[in-house]
RNA sequence: GGCGAUGUAGCUCAGCCGGUUAGAGCAUGCGGCUCAUAUCCGCAGUGUCCGGGGUUCGAAUCCCUGCAUCGCCA
């Protein structure tokens, strides 16, 4: 018996919905674990969620909730959404869970005891405004770049975990264990990280600051610093220490992240293992970005539909189908509707439904739709077989599955549906079938090709698992057993002769992409007329003041990625927040004739006042901003 | 500023230790088949392998340099 598999996905944070690189860690790592299951390996699956931190209570803010009731909300979304995605996870944990809590006390408690955790005052510049410190190279004119206004000085004390102590330790550990942290370009950015000296973590907030998080167990005024809180989910989610899931799976954990989370993961977790006693994970897999491209599809026109929309339009396994096979893991890759379309109609509708869909049709056209008896002698004298090349594939998806190159084990399934489909070309059945003298050889071709096609099912079930299945229903098998072992797929002559089979089935439709796209945008164009604005009288009008305005001063608002703060002569001096910065530089500005509505209740933003509007039109998130034809004076209202 | 990565056909990328006419998939063009979802099969291309130097009998592949893009760190 093969030792069982722990793999988990980062615990996602809820200060966002979820997205299509939740979606990919998620989907990869359910792969992972059902490719478990092909080799009979015991696999346990955790993902969920991390809740506690600042950013929470924050986010909780903004939409009027309380930090408790906000968790709840966000959390189940993504709880929700892995079902759809046909993900199954063994366990769901989340850091607001009683049973979390008292692991993270524990285990803070034992590294205090044994010494790594000291407390010390800690010195730094602090906004009042972000409730934040900042270092000084955050600081923009030694500024807050949120508040521009200037930092205080002041003290705090706090735990640190002395995770310095564990550098060299840990260096010399990945230099031992060179796929610690794979792929290698990770493993490096780790190493050139600890080849500089590495700081204590502080891993406490005083409870003055931030109440939303896990007491520490010897200090009732802190509450612990959220990463090394949500890291522990993967002890806790097992039953650290005495459970028998901790016991049988801990030993043989990976992980899966983000490259974004590199840090935490790579360094934090290791040394926190280490100085709690817990023996360290196996490898840290860690894979790249999804670029998501909306340029080539029209915001204005309402034909951009979100990544995550995807499966309910083309379906969940396709989706699951274009994220395994486009990305390498380990590299960032693109992603855009169009590809993915693209991607389904060539593999998915040409060359596998396709094939599916012709072996079926001959089956009903030729015998009946029943399985044919099958000669095996012939096969060897008439060199018909495909028994090769399926265990080739089947080898080379193994070994592609094992590396994490899981676009490798796709294309290999796929040269060998293409050797399928040169396989019915070059054989002919529609010429065997039109003699009795080589109906032997009929028989032979269609059960290879029916042969074939079941172990094509069993290799794309991590990826498409319902596809998978109705495979197996269409050739006559049990969709409910586990015919996706490897061991089947290394076996032939496992299809039962003389079985009827259902009638055929399009596995995946073509896409016409163009009439989608088509109909978007006269679903979008529809909408649009029917938003079209009420008739409005003079009177109505009258109540808009809007004057032509000169500009004075511009200039950028740090950290606003999107504000101009204006300056600019009404009559008076007004001050005026635009955001236009992506299209407008401030020298491009000043000195501008430009139009803006005088009355408009001023608003705070970025924490500066805005005493009026500027006219723009806004095109695809790009704006043009509103200009007089010929200069007048500063004030002149505009009717 | 330091370290590193990447730059190859219209697009996405393979090309390990340097060795004959530089490859694959998709898209394009032509031909074939009719079992099939206008699908499948065959054939055909096109490339100053980012620019400039150098090492070598020989470099996309090694070295130097410049440019561009990106990542990590400061």
């Amino acid at each position: 018996m093969i030792e069982p598999l722990y793999i988990t996905t980062p615990i996602y944070y809820v200060n966002d919905r979820p997205h299509l690189g939740h979606a990919y860690t998620t989907i990869v790592t359910d792969v992972i674990s059902r490719f478990a299951r092909m080799k009979k390996q015991e696999c346990f699956f955790l993902t969920g969620t991390d809740e506690h931190g600042d950013k929470i209570v924050r986010a909780a803010k903004k939409e009027n909730l309380s930090p408790r009731e906000y968790v709840e909300k966000i959390s189940s979304l993504f709880k929700n959404l892995w079902p759809e995605l046909n993900i199954e996870n063994s366990y769901f944990v989340r850091t607001t869970d009683q049973s979390h809590v008292e692991v993270v006390e524990n285990i803070l408690r034992k590294i205090y005891d044994s010494g790594d955790i000291y407390f010390a005052e800690y010195e730094g510049q602090y906004c009042f405004g972000c409730e934040r410190f900042y270092s000084e190279r955050e600081l923009v004119d030694g500024k807050c770049p949120d508040h521009g206004t200037a930092p205080e000085v002041i003290k705090e004390s706090n735990y640190f975990f002395k995770m310095s102590k564990y550098q060299q330790w840990l260096l010399d550990h990945i230099e031992k264990n060179p796929d610690f942290i794979r792929p290698e370009r990770y493993k490096n950015e780790v190493l050139s990280f600890l080849r500089e000296p590495l700081e204590d973590l502080c891993i406490s907030r005083p409870k003055s600051r931030l109440k939303w998080g896990i007491t520490l167990p010897f200090d009732e005024d802190y509450v612990t610093y959220v990463w090394f809180d949500a890291l522990l989910n993967y002890v806790s989610a097992l039953e650290y220490p005495d459970g028998e899931t901790y016991k049988k799976f801990w030993p043989h954990v990976q992980h899966i992240v983000a490259k974004d989370i590199l840090k935490p993961h790579g360094i934090y977790w290791p040394t926190m293992l280490k100085s709690a006693g817990i023996p360290l994970y196996k490898h840290l897999n860690v894979h790249g970005f999804w670029n998501v491209d909306h340029s080539k599809m029209s915001k204005s026109i309402g034909n951009v539909v979100e990544p995550l929309q995807m499966k309910n339009i083309y379906g969940t396994d396709a989706f699951r189908f274009f994220l395994i096979r486009d990305m390498v893991f380990g590299l960032d890759s693109d992603y855009s509707e169009e590809a993915m379309v693209q991607r389904i109609n060539s593999d998915l509708a040409n060359d596998l439904g396709n094939l599916f869909s012709r072996v079926i049709a001959m089956v009903h056209k030729y015998f009946k739709a029943v399985v044919p008896n099958v000669d095996l002698s012939l096969e060897k004298e008439m060199e018909l077989g495909l028994k090769e090349d399926a265990f080739n594939a089947v080898s080379c998806f193994e070994s592609s599955m094992e590396n994490f190159s899981f676009h490798k084990a796709m294309i290999a399934v796929w040269e060998f549906i293409n050797r399928m489909n040169k396989y019915v070309d070059v054989t002919a059945p529609w010429i065997l079938a039109k003699q009795k003298s080589t109906r032997k050889q009929l028989e032979a071709v269609i059960f290879n090709l029916l042969e074939g096609l079941r172990i094509v099912s069993g290799l794309i079930y991590p990826v498409m698992p319902d596809t998978a299945k109705t495979m197996q229903k269409h050739l006559g098998l049990d969709p409910e057993t586990p015919f996706y072992t490897l061991d089947l797929l290394r076996s032939w002559n496992t299809i039962v002769p003389e079985t009827k089979l259902p009638k055929g089935i399009s596995l995946f439709p073509r896409i016409d992409f163009e009439k989608i796209q088509k109909e978007r945008a006269d679903i979008a164009a529809s909408v649009l007329a029917e938003e079209k604005l009420p008739d409005i009288t003079l009177e109505d009008l009258s109540r808009v003041d809007l004057r032509a305005a000169t500009v004075i001063k511009a200039e950028i608002i740090p950290r606003a990625k999107k504000l101009l703060k204006l300056e600019v002569d009404i009559g008076e001096v007004r001050t005026i927040v635009a955001g236009i910065a992506n299209d407008y530089k401030p020298e491009d500005l000043v000195g501008k004739q430009v139009i803006v509505i005088a009355n408009l209740k001023p608003a705070k933003l970025m924490g500066i006042l805005s005493n009026g509007m500027l006219l723009a039109a806004v095109e695809d998130g790009k704006s043009s901003v509103a200009t007089l034809d010929r200069e007048v004076k500063p004030g002149t209202s505009l009717r």
